[in-house]
DNA sequence: CTGCAAGGGTGAAACGTTTAAGTAGACGGC
DNA sequence: GCCGTCTACTTAAACGTTTCACCCTTGCAG
């Protein structure tokens, strides 16, 4: 009794069981008032209660009361190797940023879990341990082994951001084929009409959708859709670097460079300016993504923004329905991007 | 009918008691097999209990472990707003990134936790409700409640990255000061010695320790401490601009500029190009930070790299030892920066 | 005076684990 | 034949909550 009073500095944490104790009522009092349940308790014992759980410091144990409410207010923010690394591109930090946001103002935490494929089996164990309520998977590798699990487990689950096309759960991404479409379309209202394209490896889902997208605008538009205007390459810099060169070499008459992403797009003005050719006065480039260089290199990118933060709102708003209402979003959730004009793109 | 369907997908989770009587032994004996306590089975029961846990698809539950060891393996990744969105500056993405990483590796996970200025008293629940085992503090706002918060808590806290200068806690940070005399010394030694610098917001500690470094390169070398070489700025690219400027309208010979951080680098460079003053050839420009962007621009930005990944590391390692081994880290971690040179500092 | 409803509260089970303490049986030494 | 020691288990008490069922007053209608 007496070691009780004398462990001041590094006590633990009260429980309700002390300040029910203090308060002279029982535990059960105590987490009624605690919980506002006012037509179970007199305002004397209120204040009775609430007088103790200030005099001790008390804080409800999270764990315990997830525990016994078979729920943890926590939401699951999945990313597999070999983005592993958040930073990497800013792609994830804004997914995260928005899903952070949205989850936060209504009372989610999130919990970061990060698979390397090699561990995958081992890490798995945690997807499902109890301690979230929901998971959203972000930005999955195409053959990833999550989307087979994902989609015959009992917690719920959203995919979102380049989400392989035949998937059968929830999801939200960006609509490139709409973006796509769209910024071919605004590039030959420029005045455009030999128009070179630097793609993503023609593999992935989201390179084959955009490529898509202008190709409709191309019909549309009746310009030549073969593949002489096209570069596949994979989103490097470098990338853009040759395929600019050998889309201007097949076509010495191209005015126009659609570049799959923002990287592709700077590597295509280095290359271009290394040869003294003028960015955007003899060659337009636009890119896709709008990263944050975007607006700092000379010409300023025109670009396409993918509404990344937004994504990650709409991936937390509709695991958090599911999770509070029992209701499974079904639809394709598209989001359209926004088109960032600055200066890389010359009207003729 | 089809809600008939629908449940079996849905039933719950087994629990430990479930395996127990499938594999008809008690629930300990399964716990002991899970656990590798050898000595505690058989061969035979292994194999029944593993059986049994296959079968049924068993995952132990977390929380109901967290609840009776005391202790979540999750560490809290705490950040005030207003840096808020994790995005806004790759500073804390990159913080994050390293601080997960270490984390994963020894077995714990991560959980952020935002606050808000104004729910600050609201939020601060979740920082010691048993939810986390630890928490770091990144970037804190020099007057921050938190600080003093945490000096007086139970819970294992070490901040990191901008600390104030009199904190009383663990603590990991970038060695300002040092970094800033090898940025000067070092130019110092590529020939230049009228040097101007473009400061943060002298109110900010960091800032304040990056000048003391300078001024004491400068003092070595025998240059001029006066304020005529200073420009007192705020991180941003516009205060780069105008610094730029009013730096060499005081100091015409001026040949370089020490900036703060990239973006006021960027800024100077900008200002400077514009008035057709050339980059490096007439004026030298340094930087701090190596932002993404400072490798896409023209001249490539010579800078200091923090090592923001490695604090983020450094400030899990730190606060994992106190966990597990109740000793607290009481050496002020100072992490060197590196200097990257790239392509904007002329050798004269 | 009885019955009964409402108000204000309590007791205890449950959530799913871990683990200290206990136990039954086999075996060996004397 | 008795004691002690191992081995392989089991029992049950925690961990800190929430919540459901129940209990005791008191007041009031019949």
């Amino acid at each position: 009794m007496t070691e009780m009073l004398n462990q001041p500095a590094r006590r633990n944490n009260p429980t309700i069981r002390e300040v029910a104790l203090f308060a002279d009522v029982s535990i059960a009092t105590v987490s009624n008032v605690l919980h506002g349940k006012d037509t179970l308790y007199t305002a004397l014992t209120a204040e009775r209660v609430r007088g103790a759980v200030r005099e001790l410091g008390y804080r409800p144990n999270s764990v315990a009361r997830s525990l016994v409410g078979q729920r943890t207010k926590t939401l699951g923010f999945v990313v597999e190797q070999p983005h592993g690394r958040l930073t990497r591109n800013s792609y994830m930090s804004q997914l995260l940023d928005g899903y952070l946001e949205f989850s936060v103002r209504v009372g989610y935490q999130i919990k970061i879990i990060t698979l390397t494929n090699s561990s995958c089996e081992i890490n798995r164990q945690q997807l499902d341990d109890g301690s979230v309520d929901g998971l959203a998977l972000f930005a999955p590798p195409q053959d990833s082994p999550l989307l087979t699990w994902a989609s015959s487990t009992r917690i719920p689950v959203v995919v979102a951001g380049s989400v392989p096309q035949p998937c059968a759960l929830p999801q939200v991404d960006f609509d490139d084929e709409g973006a796509a479409y769209r910024v071919a379309t605004w590039i030959i209202g420029q005045g455009h009409c030999s128009i070179g394209r630097i793609t993503g490896l023609l593999s992935q889902w989201s390179a084959r959708r955009r490529e898509r997208g202008i190709l409709r605008a191309f019909q549309e538009a009746g310009l030549d859709l073969s593949d002489t205007w096209r570069y596949e390459g994979d989103y490097s810099s470098c990338c853009g670097e040759t395929g600019a060169i050998s889309l201007l070499e097949a076509n010495p008459d191209l005015t126009a460079i659609i570049c799959g992403n923002d990287r592709a797009a700077l590597g295509a003005i280095t290359a271009l300016q290394q040869r003294g050719i003028s960015v955007p006065d003899t060659v337009s480039i636009v890119g896709f993504d709008d990263m944050d260089t975007a607006q700092w290199i000379n010409p300023k990118l025109t670009t396409m923004r993918q509404p990344m933060s937004e994504m990650g709102m709409k991936a937390a708003e509709i695991l958090i329905r599911h999770i509070e209402t029992g209701i499974r979003d079904e639809a394709a959730n598209l989001l359209s991007g926004e088109l960032i004009i600055r200066q890389s793109v010359r009207n003729r």
